[in-house]
DNA sequence: TGGCAGGGGTTGA
DNA sequence: TCAACCCCTGCC
């Protein structure tokens, strides 16, 4: 079974299963199963050792997946840690790290994901993966889901959003170098030309540059992170914010790693104990 | 057991 | 700025 040596913090359960990636299964506290580039693996951390059980897959390939080459401790430090919200989230999370998830799959999740729970999002990423996946389950190409058409996606509980998944799947099915994004290409104009796809608004464009493109400055901001920011920050603000004010506070206060911000205080609001001060946002 | 409200967003008016 | 869009879940 190929393993690595831990040199950075590592979370299994915070990074896999809070919401970046859909097609993560807990077996138990350590371990965990899922995907990586189509090919199934299981995962678990024993005596600072993260190891594997597919050889098909390389150290690289993990690490790079699990951003394993991103020294956290070190972009967390001056002024993100700074902010005292921010230094007990990381306190609190230490091994949670920003995936590199598959661009296309990621958008797929979260084309799903609009007025719906993680748990209900895992149950739609695994209905597509047994209805159009093959035997091995892999992650169907735009041009599956093309040709499988909008009853069956529907059929696999996406309801309204599969007309949005269908018109995107035959978009990229016929402009397949859309999602080569160039590195040089700044944040804003990544996430536009992402919003040019049926289904893709702005939260949905940022949380693909975050979970699947490594852009540590993209800030996706959905009720959850509108509701934290309000009342860490804002707290006689009772009205949402504006998508553009956030864009400028949001810059200027967490700055150019504000999305390593979003990923700890979003993680850190869901699974506080249910006494935090904070109360709890379904009740308000 | 069944009815009902509401949810991690986007779109078009 | 606001309702509509499907479907699932939790709650009564």
């Amino acid at each position: 079974m190929p393993s690595l040596p831990l040199l950075q913090p590592l979370d299994l359960s915070s990074t896999l299963l809070g919401g970046q990636s859909f097609s993560w299964n807990p077996v138990s506290p350590s371990v965990v199963s899922g995907w990586i580039a189509s090919h199934p693996v299981q995962l678990e951390i024993k005596k600072n050792h993260l190891h594997w059980d597919n050889s098909d897959l390389s150290p690289d390939q993990i690490r790079h997946y699990l951003s394993l080459d991103l020294d956290l401790p070190s972009l967390l430090e001056s002024q993100l840690l700074a902010d005292p919200h921010l230094r007990a989230a990381a306190r609190q999370h230490p091994g949670l790290r920003p995936l590199r998830e598959d661009p296309w799959e990621c958008l797929v999740n979260f084309i799903c994901s609009s007025l719906k729970q993680i748990t209900q999002i895992r149950q739609i990423h695994a209905n597509l993966r047994s209805a159009f996946g093959g035997p091995t389950r892999s992650f169907p190409s735009p041009s599956t889901l093309t040709q499988a058409g909008e009853q069956s996606l529907r059929n696999c509980a996406l309801g309204y959003r599969a007309r949005s998944l269908t018109a995107t799947a035959q978009r990229l099915a016929s402009q397949p170098s859309f999602l080569s994004i160039p590195d040089s290409l700044p944040t804003p104009q990544a996430a536009a030309h992402l919003e040019t796809l049926p289904g893709v608004g702005p939260k949905i464009s940022r949380c693909v540059l975050l979970y699947a493109y490594n852009r540590l400055d993209a800030f996706p901001v959905d009720v959850w992170v509108d509701r934290l920011l309000r009342q860490l920050y804002f707290p006689k603000k009772r009205k949402p914010f504006r998508l553009a004010d956030l864009e400028v506070w949001t810059q200027k206060h967490f700055g150019p790693n504000r999305g390593l911000a979003q990923l700890l205080l979003f993680h850190w609001f869901r699974t506080r104990p249910k006494t935090s001060p904070l109360g709890n946002p379904k009740r308000r």
